[in-house]
DNA sequence: ACCTGAACACCGTTCAAGT
DNA sequence: ACCTGAACACCGTTCAAGT
C-alpha cells in the first residue's frame, strides 16, 4: 500500500546522481573509502543494487561524481591585498576541503582527478600568483609546490592532530634501535610534536610561502629592469585574463 | 614425480616472508594496489592461496612487510658538506624510492606506515637537519615539510612525466569554460607544463630549501647572540646525538 | 608439522525477468 | 520505461581435512 506521505527506508528523497554522489561521499568519509561497495551504498540509500546503475555506467563512474560533490564543498576565500594572505587564505580552504572529505584523498592514490569542481582551486589559486606578479610560468610552477604540499600533508596525516597520534608516533620512535637511529630516538619528543602537532601545517606553508615570496622578489625585479612594472594582470574579477 | 633439480611453477625459490613481500611488491608496482590480491599471489608464487597465510596472518601483516620490503631499496646518499647539496641528494634518494615503488604511496593512502626501515630515511634526513644547524625541533619540523612534499608530489603525479600526459592536461584544461576559468584557459601551456614537466620537482624543492635556508639563518644568528656558535652536532657517523 | 581445498560472506557487473 | 533478483567471476579468511 504505497504510502502518499510517509518515508520509509533510510533515506526517501528523490533520487538523482548528484543525490547519491553524496550519499557515496559520507559514506567513503565516515568509514573508508574500502567500505563504499555498491551494495552498501544502495543499501543506505534503500534501493536494490542495480538501481545504481541506472545512474552511473560504472563504479568508477560513480567515483567520478564522489569527487565532484567532495570539491563542491570549496569555497574560495575573499580576495586580500597581499600576496601572503591571499595564497594563506587559499591553501587553508583547499586542506579544509581534503580534510572534511578525506575519501578525495584516498581516490585520489588511485586515480588521477580531472573534475571540473576541482579546477575551481587551480583557477583560484593560479588568479592569485598572478595577481601578485609571478608570470604564468611562476604561477604554475608555484601552485604546483602548493598543491603537492596540501595534498601530502593531507595523505601522510590523514586525522587532525590529536594526543593519541602524539602518544604513539612517540612511542613507536623510542622503541626504535638507537644504534640505528641515533637522531630520531633522542628526539623523539620533537619528532612526535611534528606528527600530531597543531601548527605544523603552518609551519611549512610558511616556509614555502618565503621561498615563492624570494622568488617573487626575484622575478620582479628583473621583470623591472628590462620592462617596467611586474605583470599588473587584470583583477581576477575581470572576465577576460590578460 | 617431485623431481629433485628441475624447478616447476612461476616461481621456485625457497619461500619465506621476505621473499613472498618482494614478489607482492612487485606485482602491485606493476599492475596497481587493486591487484594484489592473496589468489593471485599465491598463484605466481605457485602455491594454494591458504599456503601464504603460514606466512602472514592477514592480509594487513603481508602489506606491512610490502612496505618494508619497498624501503629496503632507500639507499642514503653520502654525507654532503652543504646543507644545500645533503637535503637535495636524500630528497631525491627518498623520491626515487616511490617513484620506483608506486604501491607504496597506494598503500600509504589507506594506512599509516610505522615500519622501521621506513624510518631509515627519517634519520639520514633529521641526521643531516641537525648537521646544518638545526635545533631538533625545527629539524623535525623541517623534516616534515619536505617529507609531505615528496609524498605528495608522489600522490598527484605517480607516473614520470611524459608528453602524453602533457597532452592530456593541456586537452582537459582548454576544454574548460573560459568564463568561469579566464586564468587557467588563458595559461593551459604553462599549466600542462607544470604538470607532466621534467624539472617540476626540482623547482618545488628548491623554493622549499630557500624557505628553509632562510629559517635556518634567522635562528643561528639568534642562537649565536645567545649562546655562541649553533648546535655543532656530533657527525651522524657518531654513535651518540648529544 | 606443514599445506591446502571447500565453504562463507563479501565484491562489481551482466543478463534476463519482473512491474 | 524503469527497477531489480539471480548468477558469474572475483575477494579475504575460517575450518577441517589431507599428507
Amino acid at each position: 500500500v504505497y504510502g502518499t506521505v510517509s518515508a520509509q527506508g533510510p533515506t526517501r528523497a528523490r533520487l538523482d546522481r548528484d543525490a547519491v554522489a553524496r550519499t557515496a561521499l559520507e559514506l567513503a568519509d565516515r568509514e573508508g573509502l574500502a567500505a563504499l561497495s555498491m551494495r552498501r551504498l544502495a543499501d543506505a540509500l534503500g534501493v536494490g543494487t542495480m538501481t545504481l546503475y541506472g545512474y552511473f555506467r560504472t563504479k568508477e563512474d560513480l567515483l567520478d561524481a564522489v569527487i565532484d560533490a567532495g570539491y563542491a564543498d570549496f569555497e574560495p576565500p575573499p580576495p586580500s591585498s597581499s600576496f601572503r594572505d591571499a595564497a594563506r587564505e587559499l591553501i587553508f580552504a583547499a586542506r579544509a576541503v581534503l580534510q572534511r572529505h578525506p575519501a578525495l584523498v584516498e581516490i585520489r592514490g588511485a586515480q588521477p582527478t580531472v573534475r571540473q569542481r576541482a579546477y575551481r582551486i587551480t583557477e583560484a589559486a593560479v588568479g592569485a600568483l598572478m595577481d601578485a606578479g609571478f608570470t604564468p610560468d611562476e604561477a604554475a610552477r608555484a601552485f604546483r609546490v602548493l598543491f603537492d604540499y596540501v595534498f601530502g600533508y593531507a595523505l601522510v596525516n590523514p586525522h587532525a592532530p590529536s594526543d593519541e597520534l602524539r602518544r604513539e608516533a612517540h612511542a613507536s620512535l623510542v622503541a626504535l634501535p638507537p644504534e640505528e637511529f641515533p637522531a630520531l630516538t633522542s628526539m623523539a619528543a620533537e619528532m612526535a610534536e611534528a606528527v600530531g602537532g597543531g601548527d605544523q601545517f603552518e609551519y611549512g606553508l610558511e616556509r614555502i610561502l618565503d621561498g615563492l615570496e624570494a622568488r617573487l622578489a626575484l622575478s620582479a625585479s628583473a621583470t623591472t629592469a628590462s620592462a617596467g612594472a611586474p605583470a599588473a594582470r587584470r583583477r581576477r574579477t575581470g572576465r577576460r585574463a590578460r
